[in-house]
DNA sequence: GATGAATGAGGGTTCATTCAT
DNA sequence: CATGAATGAACCCTCATTCAT
């Protein structure tokens, strides 16, 4: 990749580190091209140099945080470990990504407002490689006689939607940090699937 | 109260109804005064004969949102039972109570977005009062043995979260109607406190 | 006149005074029907049971203002003193007029934003009338010596203008009551015109 | 300053005028930021690329407008004459500015109702000290025993009435021309302050 | 590549006006 | 007659988007 290119993606990166971290406290209506932009020192018109249009770059945001979730995901799926340990090691890797992140975002759970067409579809995939990944490891430690049997799809989503929220109540200033926090989340959560 | 009382009371509801759907729907800022006055077969000027502006009108929803939550749930704390049914009846009545209108919505998690001032306060204070509620379901159930011992704020927010992210996922054409899915849940995440 | 009319008359009254007053504080566009009605605990609606609309109001409230101020001028005209002393007292009765009905409004200055068609013409030919009076007085005073010659037209618009501006700055909470404030500005304005 | 930042200046200065030329017409109100566009070829939106908003904008007018008078005034206060060569030349410089720019609009004289918080304050300041230039110069000619002794405020007030409503009668097409009618005009007026 | 400037669609809000009851 | 309710046009303002320089 020669200099430009090189320049080109870091700039690219900094945008969306920018857009995300805006989105995710603001919400994605109250977040201007001009908020993210200044943040750069840059002007609302230099976006459109690097994305077509919002959606665009709001597409690419959602993409690379969906897509290094998963990839997290899929490596910890694929460790030598039992059940347990799998669940719980995504459970805190999936909150420490979030909380420091500062980037999960509505657009995860609501991609139907955001997105249309094949930018859609992608979003929809990717949200279901992930879930069922999730699923997968829920399956097999059921399998395995290491969880409780039970309705999987209610049970990963519970999960969801716990994780998820903690970016609306997970405090700097608290007591606890960010790795506390997601392993004293692992464990109470881990508490729904255990037998 | 006479008829004409009555009738203004039915559309303030009618109103709060839609704003509630659409909003838990598409988001505070996707909606529009026009989307929830058509859903009505209104025009978007007759909303603020009912209401200030739109930040009253969700004020108002929030409001009854949060405030029939919380009655719920002090009459369960109420109940003569142990705590374990106690906070079981809590979570399936929030459920339940959340799929069948369709409106828990972000505004209750990130009020600091919508409101300023006095409204601000007044929902901080409800969604305090809520979370109080269920802290203390859970803390009677640690006193009294029931319940392991653990961080209650955490904890509660765990289970804030995984409920209210229900709204997201819960499809009626779905195998499971509301009930169904309450209980489930409730059960599932029943297993966080229990020793 | 019935009962009836004059119940209407007395009505029609109220609600010209409400009106003259609150345009004479806020101004035309930013007094509303409700204000106007409100004022009298009326509601917005009752207005058009009087007035056609808003430029019908506020057509009579013009007339009835500058027909009385016509009238005060003529009689004072046909007085059978010099001419010093009429305009003096012209001078008097339009500004005690103006600070005590708190009602010169800028209606009177610039007819053609607000009317138009007819009432427009029905307006300017009022003006007219009044300024015409005026000058009489000030052309008497000059054929007759008292008055030092001079443009006319100039010196009637500099008086008007002197006089009408009272509104803006009299205060009922400042050193000189109406009638003092009425009685000086009448000695110095008087100086423009004397020899 | 560079090319590009002149040419804002001069946009910022014709969207001004613009805006001058209008309320002085028509009023503030009955003025919208789409009549202030459109006479300079502009869209709405553009408008905002120069003023925050409408209050601002027509802020940065009268401050303008107030700014120059003052300053005006203030040199001519400072000129090596006696009082009544300053006050006539006062009086002529009002008059002549205002009728060739057209732009003495009711803002200046109820600034309450267009202005808040600091802009209020920065208005009223600057009406203060306009007021105030001419207070001491009708003093000054108290004092050295050219002018008549008599109640300055009332004075000024009645002086300034009778300038500013020339706006709304001087036409023009009329028989005089804006010198001749300012020149007319102070010598009638100055006769309010001779002995 | 970046920027200043312009645009236009659309959203929130106000208000004169109308009308059934 | 009066009122509550509804309407729709018009206004202020925002913001994603475009484009010449």
């Amino acid at each position: 990749m020669s200099l430009r290119e090189r320049k080109k993606e870091k700039k690219i990166n900094e945008i969306m580190n920018s857009a995300m971290g805006l989105i995710s406290k603001k919400g994605y209506h109250a977040t201007t091209m001009d908020d993210i932009a200044s943040e750069l020192l840059m002007t609302k018109g230099s976006l459109y140099y690097y994305f077509k249009d919002k959606e665009d770059l709001v597409f690419y945001c959602t993409k690379q945080l969906l897509g290094e979730s998963i990839q997290q995901a899929e490596e910890i799926e694929r460790l030598d470990v039992n059940s347990h340990e799998k669940l719980h090691k995504a459970i805190v890797v999936h909150m420490e990504y979030l909380l420091t992140e500062r980037s999960g975002f509505e657009i995860g759970s609501k991609p139907r407002s955001f997105f249309s067409g094949e930018k859609l579809d992608h979003v929809v995939k990717l949200r279901h490689d992930y879930a069922s990944c999730m699923d997968r490891m829920i399956e097999e430690g059921m399998a395995s006689g290491e969880f409780e049997q039970g309705d999987v799809k209610v049970k990963r989503n519970l999960l969801l939607g716990a994780m998820n929220y903690s970016i609306s109540w997970y405090s700097l200033s608290g007591p606890l940090d960010i790795t506390e926090t997601a392993h004293k989340s692992a464990e109470h959560l881990m508490k729904m699937f255990v037998k």
